[in-house]
DNA sequence: TCTGGGGTCCTAGGACCC
DNA sequence: TCTGGGGTCCTAGGACCC
């Protein structure tokens, strides 16, 4: 049996933590340089924010409905779910955190065999110490979990907690095709062309068929929603394939100057991110583009790959790269809006020397490297930093509305008054 | 005027090998 | 006129997830 804990509303749920007037009110989160809505609170969804709506065009129902509107606010959000999961953890050992606000729960080694009881117990725990409200859904495999979460949801009046019952019909039919775990879009849409609207219908299909009419994922999920267990708790994750730093311009961007910039940013936190995972990468790709919505001016998308021998995490080695890729695509005349540094075929440990590497070298690199992590890491990001990620403020996002970060800057603790 | 930033897996098609 | 039967690797695109 698996549980999936939800948080619920995360990242409105976090603002709410620690600015309690916030309570009850509609809130919305925007993305970087708050282009887009990526959270609401509960009453902000009945207004009718959809998620990833520019904000841009709420402003008349942002007014309105005197909606409070928040930039995003990572640190906070992270250290929030670092609370959550810890709290998560004490009532099992065998969990596996599934993104910044979801655990699944592997239950059959706790000790209480009445899961509910258990579960509701976690909830109430993660509540009073971290404030944030979960959801959680029990059914026998992860598919069927993340059903009965989804249906916790919709049903307030059930206390958070839903478990798939023996005879589980009537849930099934209460939950959309659309709304199952491994079914997006474009699949919902299809489905119902077929007459498939719920997950009881879906459940009726012939797995054979739906192999053949869309894929072997999508097999899987109906032999999920069946009972039969194809997804297993994965806790210690697998090394990740590919890495990526993107950003969009705060406001678009028209020389090589700016864009090489960012190009080198990106590339300083790629390599960063590896150097923090113990990875090397081999091909290194880079890119920058247009708006992808603004079809009046001038359109380009400029892409190139370069390889990286001998692999490396070095940060100075993958910025040279990435800007000797750039360069020759380079077109003047556009105002870019993204660029990004894409990282692939990363690899673990001792990558092959390459015949033409000096031992020197690579030791000195390593140890710039650690010199340059740990002033970084303990004075502060990109307060050593290389000189071609520039010393304007191109990179800087725009972020008008975030909130402090109560639990992870010194400067910014709430206070209590006496 | 203003539209995020990450990931994974699968499939089809093309190029190559014998 | 008639044109086999295996493979592998790579890439792009499309689907999904948060």
């Amino acid at each position: 049996m698996y549980a999936l804990a939800d948080c619920n509303n995360f990242y409105a749920s976090c603002e709410r933590v620690f600015e309690p007037h916030l309570a009850r009110k509609p809130v919305v989160v925007l993305s970087n340089n708050d282009g887009c809505i990526i959270a609401r609170s509960q009453e902000a969804k009945d207004i009718g924010f959809k998620m990833g709506d520019p904000i841009f065009k709420c402003r008349d129902l942002v007014k309105q409905h005197n909606v409070i509107v928040r930039s995003s606010n990572f640190s906070l959000y992270g250290d929030m779910s670092r609370r959550v999961m810890q709290t998560i953890r004490l009532f099992s050992p065998d969990v596996e955190i599934y993104s910044i606000d979801e655990a699944f729960i592997k239950l059959d080694g706790l000790i209480d065999r009445n899961f509910e009881d258990e579960m509701r117990r976690m909830r109430a725990a993660v509540l009073q110490w971290t404030g944030i409200p979960i959801s959680i859904g029990i059914g026998k495999t992860k598919t069927l979990a993340k059903l009965a979460n989804h249906y916790a949801k919709k049903t307030p009046e059930i206390g958070g907690v839903a478990q798939i019952p023996k005879n589980a019909n009537e849930m099934l039919r209460a939950v959309e095709v659309g709304a199952i775990w491994g079914i997006g879009r474009q699949w919902s849409k299809k489905f119902r062309n077929i007459g498939v609207h719920t997950a009881f219908d879906l459940v009726q299909m012939e797995p054979a068929v739906i192999k053949k009419t869309f894929n072997i994922v999508a097999m899987k999920t109906v032999m999920e929603l069946r009972g039969c267990t194809y997804y297993r708790l994965e806790q210690t994750p697998e090394q990740r394939k590919t890495l990526l730093r993107s950003r969009s311009f705060a406001s678009p961007v028209t020389t090589w100057q700016e864009v090489s910039e960012a190009i080198a940013s990106h590339a300083t936190r790629a390599a960063e991110k590896l150097r923090n995972e113990e990875l090397v990468a081999s091909v290194l790709k880079v890119f920058f583009h247009t708006s992808l919505f603004n079809h009046r001016k001038p359109r380009h998308s400029a892409h190139a790959t370069i390889e990286l021998i001998p692999p490396t995490s070095t940060t100075h080695t993958i910025i040279k790269a990435a800007l000797a890729a750039a360069y020759p695509i380079w077109k003047e005349g556009f105002e870019y809006k993204r660029a990004g540094v894409y990282l692939l075929e990363l690899s673990k440990g001792q990558p092959q020397a390459s015949l033409f590497e000096s031992p020197e070298e690579k030791i000195r690199d390593k140890n710039i490297m650690s010199v340059l992590d740990a002033v970084n890491t303990n004075m502060g990001a990109g307060t050593l930093h290389f000189a071609a990620t520039g010393f304007t403020k191109v990179m800087q996002m725009r972020q008008l509305q975030r909130s402090p970060r109560y639990t992870t800057h010194w400067d910014e603790l709430p206070q209590v008054m006496s």
